[in-house]
DNA sequence: TTGTATGCGTTATCAT
DNA sequence: ATGATAACGCATACAA
C-alpha cells in the first residue's frame, strides 16, 4: 500500500532519490541510499509496476499467440521462446486461440493498449490484411513459411520438407500414399497439399480424396485414421503424417488390428518429438524449440529496428527409424 | 499514439466525456457519443491500458504458477482454470517455474507490483512461512491437499487416492510393488510414499529401497524405469505409477523387452489422460480440467472475502482397463 | 448531461 | 549529489 512518496517522506529525501536508489542510478550518496532501502524494507514497499510502465512507455513483456499449449509441438516451440525470454528479461504472456480468430486479435489489442511490447505469432488464423493494420503498433513476429516482406518470419519449408518425405517414402517403394494433415484450410495444410498432388502426378498415380486426412493433431486423431483406412476399399500404402503424435495413434491402433508396420502399411511423419524416439517412428525432425528461439531474437531485432523483416528458414532432416 | 485528450480535442467534448463513451457509462447525449466515436475511429485510438490500470488500481489479470506447460497434466489444469477465466474475463499470466523456488516468487512479486490480481499456485515449491507473507498483496488459491487454512486449497486427497491404487493392485494378487513417483521431495510425494509405507506394513511386506523411484513426470521417465526393473535382484509384479505418461513409456518398453503387461509386471497410473485410453492403461482418473475450474472459482470468491479459505477436494475413481 | 480538477505511482527533465 | 516539478494516460469526485 505504500507509495515513492510515502518512502521518501519517512526517509527524509526526495521523492527522485527514492526513484534512483529503486532503479540503480548513480549518484545517490550511500548515506541516503542506506536511508531508503532501510524504509522500504520496514514498509514492506514494493513498486506499482502499472506506474512504472505507465512511466516508461513499455512493459518487457510480449505476447504469444497460439492454438493450444496441450500439444508437444507447441510447447516445444514455447519452450524455446521461453528460453531465450527469460535472457532478455522479458515476460510471455500467452494467448491460447483453438484457431480462434477471435483470441489472436485480442493479443493484438493487448499490443495496441500498450499491454505487451509485441506479439509473436506461432500459429495464424486472421488473415493477413487485418493483421497488417497492427504493424505500427510494435514488434509482430510470424513462425509461418509465409510470403510476405511486412514481418519477420521463422519456419522450415514447408513445401520442401514435405516433399522429402514423399520422396523418401517412393524411394522404399510405396506409391500409394495418403496423407494426414491439420487444419486443411490453413496456408501450410494448403501448400503440402499442392506439393502432395504435384509430386503424385509425376510419379503417375491419381489421387483418392479419401487419402487425403485433415483435422490431424493429437493423438487420438491417430485412432480415427486408421479406423478410416480399415474402411477404405482402395488401401494405401503408406502415409505421410503431419505430427507425430497422430502417427503415434496411428501405430498403437494399427497394432491392435494386427497390422504391421511398416509391412502392412508405413508411416512417416513430421516433428521428431520424444514419442517417436520411443515408438521408434520414422519422422522428419523440426528443430521446434529453435524455431522458438530464433523467432524470439527476430522479435528483439524488430524492436530495435522497426523495418526489420527478415525471412529465416530452419533445417530439417529425415530421421530414419523403423516405421518405414 | 493518440490520447484521451486528444480525441477530446477533436471531437469537441471534454476528457471526462471520452472516458464515460469508453467505458459505457450511461449520461453521454447520443450526439456526443457519436462525435467522439468518430473521432476515436478517426484517429486509430485505442486507450493504454497500463493506464488504465494504475487508474484503476486492477488489472483483471492472474497469475498462474506451474512447473511446466509441457505435460499433460498441467496443460489439462490449465485448460480448466483458462475455462472459467475467460467467463470472467480475466486473463492468465504464465509462470513456467521448472519447480523453481525463484520463479515462483516472481508471480508473487508481479502480485506486490500490482501487475495482477491474484496468484494460483497448480503446484509449490517454496515453502509456507515464505508464502504467507504474501498473504495481504492480493487473492492466493493452492491446488494442493494442504494441511493450512489461510488460503483457499483445491486438490483430490492423494492419501486417499494412492490407498485406493494400492488396495487394488494388492486385491488383484500383487503384494510385490514397487512405486514411481515425480520428485520425492515434494509435499503430495512425501504423503505418498508415507501411505505407501503404512500399506505395505499391513500386508506384512518389506519395501526395498530400490522400489522407490522418483523424477518420473513424461514419457522418458517410463524407459529409465524400466531398465531399472530390468536390473533389479528383487523384482517387482506391479508398479503404481504417479501419471499415465510414465506408465506409456513403462509399458512401451517392457514390450520391447518381450515382457508381458500385466501377466509379467503390472501397471497402474494416475490421471486417465488420453494416452492412458490409446494404450488401455488401468489408470485412477483425476478430474484435472475440473481442478482447474474449481481453482480459479476459489480465486474470484477470496477476491470478493478477503477471508474465504475453503479446502475443496475432488473426486476421483479407478478405471480398470488392461495393464493390471 | 457535461466539464474541471485532482489523483493513481512512477520516471524524467532540469535546475541547483 | 539532490530535489521540485512536469509528464505518462486515464478515471472520477465534484461542481455546474
Amino acid at each position: 500500500m505504500a507509495n515513492i512518496r510515502e518512502i521518501a517522506r519517512k526517509a527524509g529525501v526526495s521523492v527522485t532519490t527514492v526513484s534512483r536508489v529503486l532503479n540503480n542510478h548513480p549518484y545517490v550518496s550511500p548515506a541516503k541510499r542506506e536511508a531508503v532501502l532501510k524504509t522500504i524494507k520496514e514498509l514492506d514497499y514494493s513498486p506499482n509496476i502499472n506506474a512504472v510502465h505507465l512511466s516508461r512507455g513499455k512493459t518487457n513483456m510480449v505476447g504469444v499467440v497460439l492454438p493450444t499449449i496441450n500439444h508437444p509441438y507447441f510447447s516445444e516451440l514455447l519452450e524455446g521462446l521461453a528460453k531465450e525470454a527469460i535472457k532478455h528479461n522479458i515476460q510471455l504472456v500467452l494467448f491460447q486461440t483453438g484457431y480462434q480468430q477471435e483470441k489472436e486479435f485480442e493479443a493484438l489489442e493487448q499490443l495496441r493498449g500498450h499491454l505487451i511490447d509485441g506479439v509473436i505469432f506461432t500459429s495464424r488464423a486472421i488473415p493477413f490484411n487485418l493483421l497488417l493494420k497492427y504493424k505500427d503498433d510494435g514488434p509482430i513476429v510470424l513462425c509461418e513459411d509465409s510470403d510476405q516482406d511486412e514481418f519477420p518470419s521463422i519456419s522450415i519449408k514447408h513445401e520442401d520438407a514435405f516433399n522429402l518425405g514423399l520422396e523418401y517414402l517412393i524411394s522404399m517403394g510405396h506409391d500409394r500414399i495418403a496423407i494426414c494433415l491439420g487444419r486443411l484450410e490453413g496456408a501450410n495444410s494448403q501448400k503440402r497439399q499442392k506439393t502432395y498432388h504435384q509430386k503424385m502426378e509425376i510419379i503417375g498415380h491419381l489421387v483418392h480424396d479419401e487419402w487425403v486426412i485433415g483435422d490431424c493433431l493429437v493423438i487420438q486423431d491417430g485412432k480415427r485414421v486408421m479406423d478410416r483406412y480399415l474402411k477404405m476399399e482402395e488401401k494405401p500404402t503408406a502415409f505421410l503424417v503431419g505430427n507425430d503424435q497422430v502417427s503415434a495413434g496411428m501405430i498403437t491402433e494399427a497394432t491392435k488390428y494386427g497390422l504391421a508396420v511398416p509391412g502392412d502399411v508405413a508411416v512417416l511423419s513430421f516433428d521428431n518429438h520424444p514419442i517417436s524416439e520411443i515408438m521408434a517412428i520414422t519422422t522428419i525432425d523440426i528443430p521446434t524449440n529453435q524455431l522458438g528461439s530464433y523467432a524470439f531474437r527476430a522479435f528483439i531485432k524488430r524492436s530495435e529496428n522497426s523495418k526489420y523483416a527478415e525471412k529465416i528458414t530452419l533445417p530439417f532432416k529425415l530421421i530414419k527409424r523403423k516405421s518405414v
